[in-house]
RNA sequence: GCUGGCGUAGCUCAGUUGGUAGAGCAGCUGAUUUGUAAUCAGCAGGUCGGGGGUUCGAGUCCCUCCGCCAGCUCCA
């Protein structure tokens, strides 16, 4: 028989062949360190298999090795088999869940109540379990793989009593079920897996945390074990050192040597608190961001930090939403004192039985907007009406869901409401994929992906309006992607409980994908605040409302900045650019009048006299990381001029203060296209 | 909210099997006046996250609450 290597070349093996044996014709190398094919039958899709089984006449094959991301899944998901078999063999009766291969390792879930004395698997347990991982692997057990009969397999972890794998046996059919063993393990398993254990050389487990069975709150709560293994100790450990490299960009930490920002526990939690840097540098965006929305016919518009509780009922936000918002608050006592998530509805009632009128704390800002467009009569000749805001809102985010900048309580929207006609949604909805995407090059995100949110339709009620309706608005959203050249991948159950988005997704250090930028169409929202303008024939039409934000948050999006930049900002972010280092005290006057020089250019400068010697003041300034440090000694006192030193560059030469005006400005216009 | 881990000075951390809290940096004061990543000396700084308990004695052990971190669930 004839197979196709991925460079198009041809091989001729025995009838029966096995993708080992297509290795080992390529070279004996090869074959010790591939770990799977990537096998696509004619007119077929391409699936990854063992080495073990069989090729046919006419197979496309790529052979897989650890340094491929196929590869890589299939060495870390027969680690997870690894480690389910040391589970079993250091507690005996746990049962099993599932056990995957991720995008840096893998993990297991197991549950360990029905072993004798049920011992709690804590984090001290971990090393224990990877001495015996790394016993079982030198036993150079090999991955069989076997078709079983439903009957068979359900009869086997019934007998093994193991209910989540006869929960997963439930989903499949028959004929379409694989065991996988090696040494005393046998798995449910659809592979593909490396064909034994001894490549798995080096293991680490990194972790522990619960897992609710299959996704669900309402399911018992496994142990999740993470870990990670590689065919090489050495490979080993530069993984971990690029965990501790990812740490030292984090947010929190740069945030708090950098002064950007803290929290107090006095404060509350998830409640950020922005020092004068950080301030400075949330100013900075913010006013990049105006500007552009005023070329764009953006109106900026300001209202309340919060809102009746009828105007969320009107919305729909307020009985969707009412576990994740704060409590809300009576005119006539403190709603606050009810005990959190209750909401009886004589107190939550305006103008109830008992005419209490109550007001949330804003969890976002359209439905404000939306009493703005509502003011006065609104003709087809001025839309679209585009309302900019950046509003601050408040969720109450499980107190489980906090962490830094990224996911917090307190959180203030680049928002904007564009109110259009249905004929004007494409060119508004592309008109914001444009400016969401300037944002984001403007700070340099390369890497981000667009995700298109589409609505669960096998949940329906978790969302309003009807399905012409939606299907109308997830259509426009593709086209609209599709006609801006966007790249989009597609997620069902990610929509808003109003529409569906376009979000710009980007990573943090620790490789988490979080959304930044969004773009949203409702036809909902104007529906049920019975919006409308006025056409040429005088028949009152509904309008489309986008919901708009390209930072998303700036709490978050600053977080993710810090991250990608490693607090490395770009001089027209950077909070403080210039700071005026004088050699000694004699030079602290010219140094003095160059910052105000600067300063009056634009510049946030400031100026340190402290009596340390420059190589003090320079590593200090470093180390706060400002872009621009100008060194003046007697030399450019009496020459009128300053040396200057780039952060991360050193000394790039000695110019006139005019000069150096000129270059900074031409470097700040070029990064924000001014 | 759930599972696991963590919480000692502003920061980074030390603190034997319970015996009464330390260092470096930062801060303050003084000296020093220095040419591209740390000048020297002195001083000050902590109800060891809060509360309760066990004990003659708790930073160390137990309970509880708060906060932080990883993951799960959630995310308008």
């Amino acid at each position: 028989m004839n197979v196709t290597l991925p460079d198009g070349s041809a091989r001729t093996l025995p009838d029966g062949a096995t993708g080992l044996d297509l290795a080992r014709s390529i070279s004996e190398g090869l074959a010790r360190v591939a770990v799977a094919v990537t096998v696509t039958p004619p007119g077929g899709t391409a699936e990854t298999r063992d080495l073990a089984r069989p090729l046919a006449d006419g197979d496309t094959v790529a052979i897989r090795t650890f340094d491929d991301p196929e590869g890589r899944m299939a060495f870390w998901h027969s680690s997870a088999h690894l480690l389910a078999e040391a589970l079993e063999a250091l507690y005996p009766g746990i049962r099993l869940g599932i056990g995957p291969a991720i995008e840096n390792g893998f993990y297991y879930d197991v549950d360990t109540a029905a072993v004798d004395g049920a011992p709690a698997i804590g984090a001290d347990s971990l090393p224990a379990i990877e001495k015996k991982m790394l016993d079982l692997a030198r036993a150079d057990s090999r991955f069989e793989r076997r078709d079983v009969p439903k009957a068979e397999a359900v009869a086997y972890f019934t007998e093994k009593d193991d209910p989540y794998k006869l929960d997963l046996l439930e989903g499949l059919q028959d004929g379409e079920i694989t065991f996988y063993q090696q040494g005393a393990f046998t798995d449910l398993c659809r592979g593909p897996h490396i064909p034994s254990t001894k490549p798995i050389k080096a293991v680490k487990l990194l972790s522990i945390a619960g897992a609710y069975w299959r996704g669900d709150e309402t399911r018992p709560q496994l142990t999740r074990i993470y870990g990670v293994s590689f065919p090489k100790a050495a490979l080993l450990t530069e993984h971990l050192e690029r965990l501790e490299l990812a740490k030292a960009r984090d947010h929190r930490k740069l945030g708090r040597e950098l002064e950007l920002f803290m929290f107090s526990d006095k404060v509350g939690p998830g409640l950020p608190i922005w020092l004068p840097r950080g301030a400075r540098l949330r100013q900075t965006l913010t006013e990049f961001l105006q500007r552009e929305q005023t070329r764009l016919g953006y109106e900026p518009v300001v209202t309340p930090h919060i809102g009746r509780l009828d105007l969320y009922r009107t919305s729909g936000h307020y009985p969707y939403y009412s576990d994740s918002q704060f409590p809300p608050m009576f005119e006539d006592g403190p709603g606050a004192t009810l005990p959190h998530g209750e909401h009886p509805e004589e107190r939550t009632h305006d103008g109830g039985e008992d005419g209490r009128i109550g007001y949330l704390l804003k969890p976002m800002n359209c439905p404000h907007h939306t009493q703005i467009y509502a003011h006065k009569p609104r003709s087809y000749r001025d839309l679209p009406v585009r309302l900019a805001e950046f509003g601050t809102v408040y969720r109450y985010e499980q107190s489980g869901e906090l962490g830094g900048l990224t996911r917090v309580r307190g959180f203030t929207q680049d928002d904007a409401h564009v109110f259009c006609r249905p004929d004007q949604v494409k060119d508004e909805f592309k008109s914001a994929i444009a400016l969401t995407m300037t944002v984001l090059k403007a700070l340099d995100f390369q890497d981000y992906t667009a995700q298109v949110s589409l609505r669960d339709p096998d949940n329906t009620d978790k969302y309003i309006g009807d399905d012409t309706t939606w299907d109308a608005a997830e259509g426009a959203i593709r086209e609209a992607a599709a006609e801006m050249g966007l790249q989009t991948v597609e997620k069902t159950g990610e929509a808003a409980f109003y529409g569906a988005k376009l979000d710009f997704m980007v990573k943090d250090a620790l490789g988490r994908s979080w959304q930044l930028g969004t773009v949203q169409l409702d036809y909902n929202l104007p529906e049920r605040f019975d919006l409308t303008y006025t056409d040429e024939h005088d028949q009152k039409l509904r309008p489309v409302m986008i919901h708009r934000a390209p930072f998303g948050s700036l709490e978050r999006f600053i977080g993710v900045m810090i991250e990608h930049t490693g607090g490395n900002f770009p001089l027209w972010l950077a909070p403080l650019q210039i700071k005026v280092l004088p050699i000694t005290d004699a030079q602290n006057d010219y140094a003095h009048a160059v910052a105000a020089e600067m300063r009056d250019a634009g510049f946030r400068v400031e100026t340190d006299v402290r009596s340390e010697k420059v190589g003090r003041k320079i590593r200090d300034a470093e180390m706060e990381k400002i872009p621009v440090m100008l060194v003046v000694g007697r030399n450019e006192a009496e020459g009128g001029t300053v040396a200057v030193r780039r952060h991360g560059q050193g000394d790039v030469g000695t110019m006139t203060t005019a000069a150096l005006t000129e270059a900074l400005r031409a470097e700040v216009a070029a990064a924000t296209g001014t």
